[in-house]
DNA sequence: GCCAACGTTGGC
DNA sequence: GCCAACGTTGGC
């Protein structure tokens, strides 16, 4: 069974139209213990929903795990991590942060409850059901 | 552009 | 080890 994440990324500066277009791309530059966790916990064909922050706010696409944690090459001190993601699809229609409030099978989305935090797990079901809105 | 939430840093 | 100061994130 995969397990099932959500990313964050502002679009001006990696949009997911970019990672479509690179096809595979390295997760580097994460710089929070909580999330360096998550991706450590990330294993290969792990279902990764993409987040626009900022600018959208809203889940935008569907990618995968194609390589499970590494060192980080672009950390200059410090124990930090990335993995490799491959873009899946683009949602159909995006699923705003708006929508995702408005749900109740949502509610205790970890999105909603840390805000701040970039790379977060999704219970199956939160997963189906954004997937679901999206397509 | 503002500000709340939260993580990190550093003085004591 | 506490806590004030500061920096960053991200919604509004």
């Amino acid at each position: 069974m995969p397990q099932h994440w959500l990313v964050k990324q502002e679009p001006s500066k990696y949009p997911f139209s970019q990672l479509q277009k690179d096809e595979t791309t390295r997760w580097d530059g994460v710089r929070n213990y909580q999330a360096r966790n998550n991706l450590r916990a990330m294993k290969k064909g792990d279902a990764v929903l993409y987040y626009h922050s900022v600018e959208g706010k809203a889940v935008v696409g569907l990618c995968e795990v194609v390589r499970e944690a590494y060192c980080d090459p672009t950390a200059e001190e410090g124990d930090w991590s990335v993995v490799d993601l491959k873009a899946v699809r683009p949602f159909t229609t995006p699923v705003s942060l708006e929508q995702i409030k408005a749900t109740p099978a949502l509610k205790n989305i970890a999105l909603l409850k840390q805000s701040r935090l970039s790379v977060l797990p999704l219970a199956p079901a939160e997963f189906a059901a954004i997937v679901r809105m999206g397509h």
